[in-house]
DNA sequence: GAGACGATTTTCT
DNA sequence: GAAAATCGTCTCG
């Protein structure tokens, strides 16, 4: 049982082919809500429940593959269902994962999650968290919590010890039901002239470990 | 090699 | 609600 009440059934998570992270990047980024992200950790297993993610397209300057590719961001080139992390703000590392073909330069930004193995260790991480609610509804407490960084960079979901689980279609149904659908609005903390109104941002609607919920937009 | 900036978090008012 | 903290990456010279 989860904090939120609902029952997480981990043992009905299934390993996703890699068509799935080939989708259209929108596509990707809501079906995740409900998905879990598990990384086996040389500390041990840490994972939980995506309730929150951003899609970010090449063909719009919100995007960090907008200008072509460049050392930085090389891995959003790369093929679908790879990792791409980076660094920010001076002391924030921020977890993607690449969507759509090799070459695309498209990815989604995994925002928050409700965790659920390893609390502990995600505690450790992330020292200054008061409540439990608050060790990973954001990007850079996410990545901190699961214990993600530069040595993530590159990283294949479908085979390495960072994974992604995705729940059966009626069982997803019932975790989107539960929290009341899913809201979708512009995304969070870009500048005024990166594209910062599209729709580009999803996440469920009632759940209590999303990070930010007053923002303009749909929804 | 210098300067500007950021897909954020935290603390203080 | 405002602002500081903090440093890798990119751009330009």
């Amino acid at each position: 049982m989860t904090l939120t009440g609902f029952k997480l059934d981990l043992s009905r998570y299934k390993s996703p082919s890699r068509r799935y992270f080939s989708r259209p990047t929108l596509t990707v980024a809501e079906a995740l809500l409900g998905s879990y992200v598990r990384h086996e950790s040389p500390d041990g297993i840490v994972g939980g429940m995506i309730v929150e993610a951003e899609g970010y397209l090449h063909t719009e300057p919100g995007c960090h593959a907008f200008n072509g590719e460049t050392n930085r961001n090389r891995a959003m080139f790369g093929p679908p269902g790879h990792v791409y992390t980076y660094f920010t703000y001076g002391n924030h590392w921020m977890f993607n994962i690449v969507t759509e073909k090799e070459g695309c330069g498209c990815a989604v930004l995994i925002r928050a999650l409700e965790p659920v193995e390893g609390i502990d260790q995600m505690w450790s991480r992330r020292p200054k968290a008061r409540r439990e609610i608050d060790l990973a509804n954001g990007p850079g407490k996410l990545a901190a919590a699961l214990n993600l960084s530069r040595d993530q960079y590159g990283w294949d979901l479908l085979d390495s010890k960072l994974s992604v689980l995705v729940p059966p279609a009626g069982y997803r149904k019932r975790i989107i039901k539960a929290y009341g659908g899913v809201v979708t609005t512009s995304r969070i903390g870009l500048g005024e002239n990166k594209a910062a109104g599209l729709p580009y941002r999803y996440y469920l609607k009632e759940h209590p470990y999303v990070s930010v919920r007053i923002k303009r937009g749909k929804g």
